[in-house]
DNA sequence: CTGAAAGCGCTAACAC
DNA sequence: GTGTTAGCGCTTTCAG
């Protein structure tokens, strides 16, 4: 079909290695024999093979990411943040949706490790992350990302979940709000831990008490979130929801919508994750907005370090990005303290937030 | 690393062609030896590698698919459809996104060639398909979804754009609109253009005039659908607009949002493409749907029949997906006829449309 | 029915 | 500096 190395040795009157060598600027070629060797490659169109040269060196030249929601918005930023760092590599990118499924996550895992991927970025879809131990154990370069694992040790980069969760909760602490229900995603994932955690950080440092039955877990669906909201608008005195993610905010709205219930005018509604939707939506959406590209292109970073250095252990490294506050419509004072003057009790995310050690200060963004 | 073909074959006491044999199923092996060398294969945990079967047989088992915007949900769910045939195969997929650039689609086209990937299913960014060519020289198996190119036969799965698009505008006729914009995206697309032939013979048929300066452009994205809606609203006396794609869509409610365009109060708006988000909307979008998993999934079986139909040629074949109006709250009668009586005129697809003959009967959807 | 051996396209010793 | 050659792991003739 289409032209070898040797075609192009024979062509060129070198031989096959000496073409390897121009190529790859293995070793150095005399001027002379290079300029034939460039010119035959022009006459005959030829590209190197990389099967060929994936059998020889034993790594494919290609990485994979693995995500477990393709239909999420952040999900499909952190996406286009890996794509470009391969692109730039000329590295080749496979994508997979586990949709929150541990089974297909360890089916990709498997199957990706047989066609011999050459590292791994993954948003592991639970902490325990069993379904990532084969590759651990294969000892193959792995990046996590969002959502930290427990117990091992690897190259992760994830946001400011507890930070940016504390940060939302007190700005509806700071508008009034003293019944503040939370939508939970699936549980067992470190980044919706983290943000429940933050919320009651907030309400605890605001002294304010902590209630359990206003706090509904669901699974990042949309579905879900539906459902949560509909639980907690059952909840008497609740003036406010901060919801954990991106679907399940969606969800939540569906619910308002179906209920009739007014937002903000009923209640105020807070969201985890930017969308394109967030500020088109009629009222547009507060959120906690994260550095999805960036997350991506980090962790494209990270990996391609990894691969290069090859099997020398190293130490891991954790990137944390901050999180930033985007305050629209869907927020507003409580019903009952309408009009009256605000008590701005807390904006910024506080004391104990301390900023983090590694995160990058060049805020990157994604080109479009 | 992991046991080769070889291990495997000294551990069972065979020869390689043997346990290739086993494995392949590609010649019978007594049950004596096959056997052993299941055994063998248990004991080792072999996993053929695909790289140097991928070498031998000249093919990667892994199959591309080029998309023009992760963003929009639509392509989402192609891609979902794709995946799932890939995956029922054993195949890898790599998936690419162009953002609608054509020097990105060339790019990912060569690259993608150079990696011996079995076949391509692409959304081309222009119908013109020079971006293409290089796969039809090559003979790479190819289809093409969403979009037909012109001029070059290939296998292609769409739907029925113009039929659709001919529904929506009778829609909002027979509502008693009789001054209905419309909101294009990029040009030189078939769906595109497929769309708005619908929508002038809807006009047409309604013995409505076709007002050019009704019409308006744009690349498909947020912010160009936010401008054209913009310009359509300066035009007096609209009362409805026709939204061809799901992200101008978005753009157009951000439009209205800061315009302060009550809809449907002030004027009507229907879109293409059902999404996650058209439903939670205040007010929820009437929108045409297309089977956008089916899309995929019906793309990844012509795919998958042109690959093991090897080198024949063969007649292509194109595949006609319906079209499916949702009616919700988006679009109501026209401020002048609030109220009045509904002269209902139309809400098929019209005499004009007649079915596809190839469109599957069976609506296959998304598992999720 | 099974084994030996050639070779897919490439890289990396090893020679000269 | 450059050429020769031995494989990477697999499939597939060709012998037997």
């Amino acid at each position: 079909m289409s032209a070898t190395i040797k075609d192009v040795a024979e062509r060129a009157g070198v031989s096959i290695a000496t073409v390897s060598n121009v190529v790859n600027g293995s070793r150095f070629v005399s001027g002379d024999l290079a300029e034939k060797v460039h010119h035959a490659i022009k006459e005959l169109g030829y590209q190197p093979n990389p099967l060929g040269r994936a059998l020889r060196k034993g790594r494919s030249y290609t990485i994979a990411l693995i995500l477990p929601d393709h239909s999420n918005p952040f999900f499909v930023q952190v996406a286009r943040g890996v794509d470009e760092q391969a692109r730039r590599r000329e590295y080749g990118l496979i994508t997979c949706n586990t949709d929150e499924d541990p089974d297909l996550e360890t089916f990709y895992v498997s199957s990706l490790l047989k066609r011999k991927v050459d590292g791994f970025v993954v948003a592991p879809t639970h902490r325990g992350a069993e379904t990532l131990k084969p590759l651990i154990e294969h000892g193959a370069p792995l990046v996590v990302v969002d959502r930290c694992i427990a117990g091992m040790k690897v190259d992760e980069v994830f946001s400011d979940n507890e930070g940016g969760a504390y940060e939302a909760t007190a700005y509806l602490v700071g508008l009034g709000h003293r019944s503040i229900g939370l939508i939970a995603g699936i549980p067992g994932i470190s980044s919706i831990e983290d943000r429940v955690a933050g919320y009651r950080r907030a309400l605890i440092e605001h002294d304010l008490p902590v209630d359990e039955s206003l706090m509904a877990q669901g699974c990042s669906q949309i579905k879900e979130g539906a459902s949560s909201a509909e639980v907690l608008l059952g909840k008497r005195g609740i003036t406010a929801i901060f919801s954990t993610n991106n679907m399940m905010t969606l969800g939540a709205l569906q619910c308002f919508k179906k209920l009739g219930v007014r937002c903000p005018d009923d209640v105020s509604l807070i969201g985890f994750d930017d969308s394109e939707w967030a500020s088109a939506f009629t009222p547009s959406l507060t959120v906690v907005a994260q550095q999805a590209y960036e997350m991506g292109y980090s962790a494209g970073d990270l990996l391609f370090e990894a691969i290069g250095r090859g099997k020398e252990t190293h130490s891991t490294r954790a990137i944390k990005l901050q999180t930033v506050l985007i305050p629209r419509e869907s927020t507003a004072r409580p019903p009952a303290l309408r009009g009256k003057k605000e008590v701005h009790r807390a904006t910024s995310s506080g004391g104990k937030n301390k900023p983090s050690a590694s995160a990058k200060s060049g805020t990157r963004r994604s080109p479009r």
